[in-house]
DNA sequence: TCTGGGGTCCTAGGACCC
DNA sequence: TCTGGGGTCCTAGGACCC
């Protein structure tokens, strides 16, 4: 009997604020945010406690990256700004963001996964896909279950997650990475799912276009405006009126997806495209008034980039610089140069004739630097 | 009280070459 | 003397994801 495939997707809990109250378990039950800059950092109090800041007067430009379940109930979730969840939650707490101590717990997690089942594809520092075909056991029924070997296999996972960090995932387990990404939202936090082709009318359908990985604002709105709601009704629109208004590539796709089809295998290596560094302003800068700001922020992003790519061994040969003005509107401009390259200096000198190629009469809200069409540095130098 | 930072992939037009 | 067709590279923007 040919070996059924079973395709793992895993996900951390609240992952950043879940690695926070590692830390600072007395914050557990309580609403926690995490985000901004590094202003509000707990303050030791003589009595030896510590004194967190909470959101009550936030003012700045951050969002929220993640908050606890507790914080949640209050209306907060990631991508919100902070000071709009300070009205929603001005007592909820709030930590800054020790991206260091995330990597660390992430590297952990994954780790503790591939003890279990080594075929791993990175989709990011708080979740993986997983193939479980071929992991001893996962074929196997037990006793009348013809899914238990693989929901042992499953659990025996989460279980090493929890032992070896602290910290608790969920996991969906399906035949293919589109179902098993749904799959791990239906029973969040700390849930197991496992689904087959079968589930797919009862479990899938109801669901929201939305919750497929791949229909974003804009596309969920436009099906929206079409009157179509649920991923079952998308299932149910000819394929031919799809393609129509989404054209060849994506509205194949949209049908294939709504009907739980993807046969995407797990990407165990990949290479980096391109790397950049980026930075919001506390307040919009100006091309001449805020002259020299400007100029050392550009710098140093620049160098910032250089450092990242000596750090990692790639260098690049397209450089390029990312605008953001007041009203939001963005630009990027770009340069491909003859010789790729990792160099601070060579980098700013292109990047700075990218900027000349923009209208500087708006003020300026974000700056960023990319170096993309990355190979791998020889050792030559 | 708007909207971070780091990515990938796709599209589309023009340049340029054969 | 009036116009091809394919391929690749470059650039800009946009959708989407974590």
């Amino acid at each position: 009997m040919p070996a059924r495939r079973w395709i793992a997707h895993l996900d951390m809990d609240a992952f950043y604020a879940s690695v926070e109250l590692l830390r600072y378990p007395q914050l557990r039950g309580l609403p926690v945010v995490i985000g901004g800059g590094r202003r509000h950092q707990p303050q030791p109090q003589p009595d030896g406690s510590l004194k967190f800041a909470t959101l009550k007067g936030y003012a700045g430009r951050g969002v929220i990256t993640t908050a606890t379940y507790p914080a949640r109930d209050l209306g907060v979730h990631s991508g919100m700004g902070l000071m709009k969840a300070a009205m929603r939650a001005p007592d909820a707490i709030l930590l800054p963001t020790d991206f260091d101590s995330y990597r660390h717990y992430s590297r952990q997690f994954k780790a503790a996964v591939a003890e279990v089942a080594p075929v791993i594809e990175d989709r990011g520092i708080d979740e993986i896909y997983i193939d479980l075909t071929a992991v001893p056991g996962a074929q196997e029924a037990v006793g009348h279950d013809p899914l238990g070997g693989i929901r042992a296999v499953a659990q025996e996972i989460r279980n090493n997650v929890v032992r070896r960090t602290g910290l608790t995932c969920s996991v969906g387990v399906t035949p293919n990475k589109l179902l098993s990404k749904i799959g791990s939202e239906l029973d969040k936090p700390d849930g197991l799912t496992v689904l087959t082709e079968a589930d797919i009318p009862t479990l899938i359908w109801p669901l929201p276009v939305r919750r497929i990985n791949g229909i974003g604002p804009k596309a969920g709105a436009k099906l929206q405006a079409m009157g179509i709601r649920t991923i079952g009704e998308l299932a149910a629109q000819p394929r031919a009126r799809l393609l129509e208004d989404f054209g060849r590539s994506y509205g194949a796709w949209l049908h294939e997806a709504a009907h739980g089809r993807d046969d995407r295998p797990v990407v165990t290596h990949s290479e980096p495209v391109s790397m950049s560094r980026e930075t919001t302003f506390d307040r919009d800068l100006h091309a001449v008034r805020d002259k020299a700001e400007l100029a050392g922020v550009f710098t140093e992003l620049c160098q910032r980039v250089a450092q990242d790519l000596q750090r990692k061994g790639y260098v690049g040969r397209t450089v390029g610089i990312k605008l953001r003005f007041e009203d939001f509107a963005t630009v990027t401009r770009d340069q491909t140069i003859d010789t790729a390259t990792a160099d601070a200096a060579t980098i700013r000198r292109v990047a700075g004739q990218c900027l000349k190629r923009v209208d500087l009469a708006r003020r300026l809200r974000l700056l960023g630097v990319r170096v993309g069409n990355l190979s791998k540095a020889s050792r030559l130098g």
